[in-house]
RNA sequence: GGCGGCAUAGCCAAGCGGUAAGGCAGAGGUCUGCAAAACCUUUAUCCCCGGUUCAAUUCCGGGUGCCGCCUCCA
């Protein structure tokens, strides 16, 4: 066994060994703050969560860093369409991205370095990049020479002169390569600027990365993430400016990245007009009703979103949260000794722990990994039934593994977190629904079923769930 | 035009050399006053054509279709 993860730069799985033993250096590539995130922008870093929370698991130290790209040029022109300034803007953005991202359950990174906190750092390395020659000032602007720099599109699996050939064709440009990068850019009119060794003017887009990263990780790190539409240009410039600059190889061990969502099969970004915002999701769906629908295909697949496809994930995860309830009731039993099916469920949960991990060490193959979550589940509900019917004393051993093992699936996913035992947790609603209870019990004793249908359908649509089972009647919140 | 990816049941989606995980939906059944939930049973030779192999959904070649990158983009 050992994690293996699918490597952009060499086309394979590769089996991960981290740089420094026992240590993780993550770098994924953050939003620019001009909008609110969409389902989108969501994917990477609702996939990285989870990556970052298995890596935790397995016991490595994981530094997860993730970058604000808050000087640009959308920024910019909100901020003069709302006669604002830069930072307001991408200031308040940055705020809605934390909320947004805070309800999917996302953990924060340790470090979100932001492009207007690092001009020195950016302008030092740009200068670097001139004194080494990898780089060229014209008119104010510094540009990355890419024809120096031998291992130009390896990243992105292209040559230049292949790029060349798709290149579309830049008339004013007197740049020695038509494919040669701003680094950085000569200040124009009503822009935010920064006084550097060339003049005022702001960094280009892919240099901040290079210069965020190296200082936060070093100048080799293990994992460098992002979605796919970020391997060309920006990944294969950040590893040119990286490498150029520090002599170090390789700048990033494991190049990851995930696929993007789709709405009728095409991309959904923000150009294309065609993406629902993160918050307009969830004003109709539960946070962990999206993350599971993002988590249950491969990361690297494309995911086609719609109405149908979340309904559906919300009523699978409904079928984990059942088999959760039913853990959580023979939980609240005292247990008893081993018994037949109690061994069947233990051995059950020990060995779909192990395929769960031989899922997720597959390259994060969450889709895999919560099939096997969705067997333990079964086997749950088997033993729930069993002990219920039979009215016994569950097997308590068998069931506090099985429930940490259970924990440990859903916790790695992400999902099922929020108790919802409120009959626990509010006693006064407990005994409220005590009530409703016994008088519908009453009704039906009387065969008064009109009466305890009404009682159960008005329960219904006031979102409280009125179960019988043979041990009497239950009740849970929608 | 250049480079790359994908094509698996009604739908979604894993697998990727030895005759197909899981979920949703559907059908039948157990349970129930009836429901709901749960459980059981049930639904596929994997786009097409060649090739390699004892054996291919899985490898190779060709075709068709869809998508992405080559411009800001997660």
């Amino acid at each position: 066994m050992g994690l293996k993860v699918y490597n952009t730069l060499s086309g394979e799985k590769e089996e991960f060994k981290p740089l420094e033993e026992g240590k993780v250096k993550i770098y994924v590539c953050g939003v620019t703050p001009y909008n609110h995130p969409h389902i989108g922008n969501a994917r990477p870093f609702v996939t990285w969560d989870v990556f970052r929370r298995y890596l935790e698991y397995l016991g490595y130290d994981v530094l997860h860093v993730q970058n604000f790209t808050d000087v640009d040029d959308k920024i910019i022109n909100i901020a003069n369409a709302e006669n604002s300034s830069w930072d307001e803007v991408s200031g308040r953005y940055i705020e809605e991205y934390f909320t947004a991202m805070d309800v999917l359950g996302v953990r924060r990174a340790h470090v979100y370095p932001r492009v207007s906190g690092h001009m020195q750092e950016i302008i030092d390395m740009v200068k670097t990049l001139v004194d080494k020659g990898y780089a060229y000032e014209l008119a104010g602007s510094v540009y990355y020479r890419v024809e120096k720099f031998a291992g130009y599109g390896k990243l992105s699996g292209r040559t230049l002169d292949d790029m060349q050939a798709g290149a579309r064709v830049d008339v004013d440009e007197e740049k020695e390569n038509p494919m040669d990068f701003a680094l950085w850019k000569a200040a124009k009119e009503g822009e935010p600027a920064w006084d550097s060794p060339w003049g005022k003017g702001r960094p280009g887009w892919h240099i901040e990365c290079s210069a965020m990263s190296v200082k936060y990780l070093g100048c080799s790190f293990d994992f460098h993430g992002g979605g796919s539409d970020l391997i060309f240009p920006h990944h294969e410039n950040e590893i040119a400016q990286s490498e150029a600059c520090t002599g170090c190889h390789p700048f990033v061990r494991y190049w990851l990245h995930n696929g993007f969502i789709t709405l009728n099969a095409e991309k959904m970004s923000k150009s294309l007009g065609n993406f629902f915002l993160v918050k307009e999701i969830l004003e109709h769906y539960k946070p962990e009703v999206l993350r599971f629908f993002i988590l249950s295909t491969h990361y690297r697949s494309p995911l086609d979103f719609s109405d149908e496809r979340l309904e559906e994930a919300g009523r699978s995860l409904d079928r984990l949260k059942t088999a959760q309830d039913n853990l959580h009731k023979l939980l609240a039993i005292p247990g008893g000794g081993p018994d037949e099916g109690g061994v069947a469920l233990l051995a059950a949960s020990r060995s779909l722990k192990e395929e769960f991990m031989a899922a997720m060490d597959d390259d994060f193959n969450t889709a895999l990994a919560i099939s096997h979550l969705f067997s333990l589940a079964k086997e749950i509900n088997i033993y729930y039934q069993k002990i219920a019917n039979e009215n016994n004393a569950p097997d308590g051993k068998a069931i506090s593994e099985t429930a940490a093992i259970f924990a440990m699936m859903a916790g790695i996913i992400g999902i099922l977190e929020v108790k919802e035992a409120v009959g626990e947790q509010d006693e006064s609603l407990a005994k409220a629904m005590d009530v409703l209870i016994s008088l519908r019990q009453e009704a039906r004793a009387a065969k008064n079923y009109a009466q305890a249908d009404s009682i159960r359908n008005r329960l219904a649509e006031a979102g409280f769930i009125m179960e019988d089972t043979p041990q009497g009647v239950s009740w849970k919140i929608k």
